[in-house]
Formats: C-alpha cells, structure tokens, sequence
DNA sequence: CGTTCATTTGCAATTTTGTTTCATTGGAGC
DNA sequence: GCTCCAATGAAACAAAATTGCAAATGAACG
C-alpha cells in the first residue's frame, strides 16, 4: 500500500464501490457489480487498485466493546506543557502505544490532544490516567468526559 | 443480529478470532483456523455465531478520507440549554443523520455531545455549524478542535 | 464409574465467490 | 480513418465458504 494519497482519480463507479464497501465488505463483487452496472472482474480490478493506491485504508470487523467487556467509553482533552516537535512525537507515540485508546488525534484549540479511551470499569481508567497522564510530566492538564450514549459510532465518509 | 449483547460466552477461541478479524476481516477461515488451532468450518461457525450475537457489528472497509476529497478532522463539543429526554433524542437524531458526522455521543462532563465530524474544507464546517448549532436554539455552545493530526484511528477494542 | 445427552468438532462434498485469461470495445491522439 | 491504449465482459479456473454427517468431547446424572 502506497503511504501517501495523493490525487487518485475515483470516478462514479469507483464512489459507489465504496459506498457499498464501507457498508459491508463482505458483499460479492457479483452484487456489487449489478448494483453499479458492472462486471464482477472490474469491480474487483477496481478494488484491488484502490487499496494499492491506499483509498482503501483496511478491512477490519468491528466489534462490540460491550461484548467483549470493555464497556466504557471515555473521551480525554489533553493539554501538554512544552509543545517542541520532539516532545509532541514523544506524546503521540505513547498513546498510539496504548491498547486502550482506540483513537488519538493531535488537534488546535484548547487541548493539544483528544483521546477515544475504552475500558472495562472505571477502575481501569483510573489506573490508565495514572500511568498515562499522571506518570507523564509534560502533561499539563486532561479533561474527561464519560460516554453515557454512543449515538452514532463508526469511521464512514461521505463519498458521494 | 440480535441488538442487546447480554453475555455471550466468548471463550478463548472467539477472543482469538475477534482479534484477527477486526485487524483484517479478509483472512481466510483456514488463515484463522491454522492460527488458532481449529478446523475452518469450526472457525466459520463460530463467526456465524458471534454476528448473530451482535458480538460483530460489522464488517466494513476503511475509506482514507483524503483519498474521497474529505480531508478535515473535526471534534466538537456541544453544550446544549435544555436537557429533557425529548430534547436530548431529537439532538441524537439530528446529529446521527449528518452525514458529515462521523461519531456522535452523548458525555457527561462539561459538554453534552461530543462530535466527530469529516469536512472537504473549512466552508463546509462552517456551513455545517450554521445549520446544525446556529440554527439550533437549543445549542448553548459549542468549541471546535481541528486536527492536525490523526494520529490513531480505528475502532479496535482490547480483546485479550 | 459408566451412561446419556447435548454440543462441538473435523473431514469430505458441494456451492459460492474470487481470480485469471483473453478477445472485444471504445476512445484519444495522430 | 487508423493505431494505440486502457478498460471491459464472458468464460474458464482457482480458492474459499458452507453444508452434511459421523465421531469425539464433556457435563449431568444415576
């Protein structure tokens, strides 16, 4: 898979196979093909393209945290002391290291860091911001927020 | 599927198996099966149950959002002014069905939702932010936290 | 300790799906 | 109008998923 995507040409039919790819990737490349007006064989070429070029990121199941007890989602803003490069890199690897967090981004605003956090208990937490935050002294400050309903959750994008 | 995940007995094999799957869904049964030490009808069995527990939500493919022309990150955290249930399920509603909203839930903390949004540009966000906070009157306010960075995404859960 | 019953397994056969081959089509450029 | 190139569909092929069935496993009970 080629790291950086540049400007691959997605036309109409390759849209719509996404469309129904991020939907369920489990679909046969027959039923894609009638659903978009194509041939089995050039749905695939077309698949198998997109994820050379990196349009196409994985294929993964998405499991159900609570099924697999880790029923808690927790969301933590993250304001870090000294900002130099090194630092920041320094930051973003520990968390990307952490099985817990499912999700970190590197943002502007009020926080430098906003973490996707899932545990078992709040227990589990606790000790979590203990090791993560506590134990790490460029980390100036965190603000958690306790998910108390997964409206809607799920790494879709628009594509039409 | 079955929509409440009671208690699934989920026994050393399923775990195995999630944890292959929601790396790459497209591993062949017999892939697993030599992994984990079983045959692959039992593999393929035990995946049929599992999605029929609800214990798999889906099966998707990951979709780069730069490579589909959507290229900004956005997190939100909106306060809203009045907190009755029916307020709270009409702002669930219209925020699952943003297609610009990526994720969406409900917090507790010093914010009620905290949104995930997928924008092509900075117009869009703002045109987004007209429409669902400022056309809002029920959005108190809200802060936007743009990302620099997506340093981990995915909606891996520990399963070990 | 042995029997029974329900569950799960592996193997083999079958069906479905994915992949390759190859001749054809439809333009773009000359 | 001709050539070249890329993309396509039909058919053949390979691989994977699924099903049927008999054997093995394990727990409950006498």
């Amino acid at each position: 898979m080629r790291n950086p995507v540049h400007q691959p040409h997605l036309d109409d039919f390759d849209r719509k196979i996404l469309a129904i790819l991020q939907r369920d990737n489990m679909t046969p490349q027959r039923t894609i093909g009638d659903a978009v007006n194509l041939s089995a064989p050039a749905v695939q070429r077309r698949i198998k393209r997109m994820r050379e070029e990196g349009v196409i990121r994985a294929d993964v199941s998405i499991i159900e945290p609570q099924a697999v007890g880790q029923s808690i989602t927790i969301f933590v803003e993250v304001e870090v002391i000294s900002e130099t490069a090194e630092q920041i890199e320094q930051a973003k690897s520990e968390f990307a290291a952490a099985a817990e967090i499912q999700q970190c981004y590197y943002v502007t605003g009020e926080a430098d860091f906003i973490l996707v956090i899932i545990v078992p208990s709040m227990a589990d937490y606790e000790a979590l911001t203990r090791r993560l935050f506590f134990g790490n002294n460029n980390v100036k400050r965190f603000r958690t927020f306790v998910a108390m309903d997964r409206v809607k959750v799920g790494l879709g994008v628009p594509v039409g």
